[in-house]
This record gives C-alpha cells, structure tokens and sequence, in this order.
DNA sequence: CGGTTTTGACCTGCGC
DNA sequence: GCGCAGGTCAAAACCG
C-alpha cells in the first residue's frame, strides 16, 4: 500500500462532502462501475447469497454527502433478551470491479482476521482503522460468482480527518 | 524499531 | 445440547 489508488466511499464522515468530491472520479478512473450497488437492509444477504441482482445504484455522488450515508440494518436488539443496544454501527457496502481487494481510501487499516466462508472459495479478509478512538471496521470478500468483483463493507465511521 | 501482517485458536450466536 | 458459521484476538514473523 504505498501507491496512491483510488478508494471506495467511505462509511460516513463529516468530511463526507470531501470524498464526494474525489473517489466517484477516482474509482471510475481505476474501477469500472459495471455493477456496484448499494445495500442496507439485505446486506447479508446480498453478500451471502445474490451478489449481483439487488440494492441500489450509486450513480448519483451526491448520496454521500447530501443524503449522510446514515445506513443501519441491526438495531432491533435492545429488548430482547435485555441486551445492551450499543451504538448503532451503519454498515454499508459496495461491490467494485477490482483486481485489487483493499484500496486506499486515506486512512490506514490494520487487518486483523480471515476467514473462509462457506459460500465462497474465497476468503474473507477483516480491517480495522489503526487510529486510536476510531473503532471503524472493513469487512472485504470477493465475489462468489464473479471474481473479478470485489465487496467491501464498512462498519461504523471515522472520527478523525483523513490522512492525505 | 514500529507498525503491520499472518495463521490458528477461541468465543459467540443461531439452528437443529 | 451440540454443531456450524462467523467474527475477533493474540503471538510470531516480516517490512520499511
């Protein structure tokens, strides 16, 4: 990771207008949006199963930093079994054409996990932001049916300006 | 030398 | 209650 590459959107930040500005153009330059989409709900799902027929299109840039990437899918826990509702972590994820599975997306990420999924002869790769008090994670894992895709996940946001 | 990566083990939640 | 799948941590190795 040295060279400068475009990167995905990141999850939510308050320089979110910032990235608006840099990695649609970027990404388009070294990634082709043949397909990428947007999930919230069926993400797992999405992930798991069908990557390649739901969610949206991420065609319009302004969703990042007008529309606040404020994506939740779990938060229906608190009274179930009196489990605590931690903060609600927004995760959203995309599917980029790529070869490259981690981008630089102007913050530095520490992999900490892989795991070989059921659903897919290839692994899954586990990130997390090395900034202190920034508790962001990124989950990436290569398409099952199309390799050449690439889904990353990104849990949380950053509380810290980016590096860059 | 510091930070990061790597791999295996461990833990938790859910399903059956 | 046990097994499976997914997720996380930790110790050692490696790189710049």
């Amino acid at each position: 990771m040295t060279d400068k590459i475009p990167k995905p959107p990141p999850p939510d930040t308050p320089d979110s207008d910032d990235f608006t500005n840099q990695w649609p153009f970027e990404l388009s330059e070294y990634l082709k949006f043949d397909d990428n989409q947007w999930m919230h709900d069926g993400l797992e799902s999405f992930a798991s199963e069908n990557v390649s027929n739901q969610v949206h299109q991420v065609s319009n840039a302004g969703e990042f930093g007008g529309g606040s990437s404020h994506f939740e899918g779990s938060s229906s826990k608190d009274t179930s079994s009196g489990r605590e509702n931690r903060e609600v972590r927004e995760r959203v994820a995309f599917k980029i054409m790529s070869e490259i599975e981690v981008l630089d997306d102007g913050y530095r990420w520490r992999k900490y996990g892989k795991k070989m999924v059921k659903n897919s002869p290839n692994p899954r790769n586990y990130y997390r932001c090395s900034v202190d008090g920034c508790n962001v994670k990124k989950r990436v894992e290569r398409d099952k049916d199309d390799p050449r895709y690439v889904i990353t996940t990104y849990e949380g946001n950053h509380t810290h300006p980016s590096s860059s």
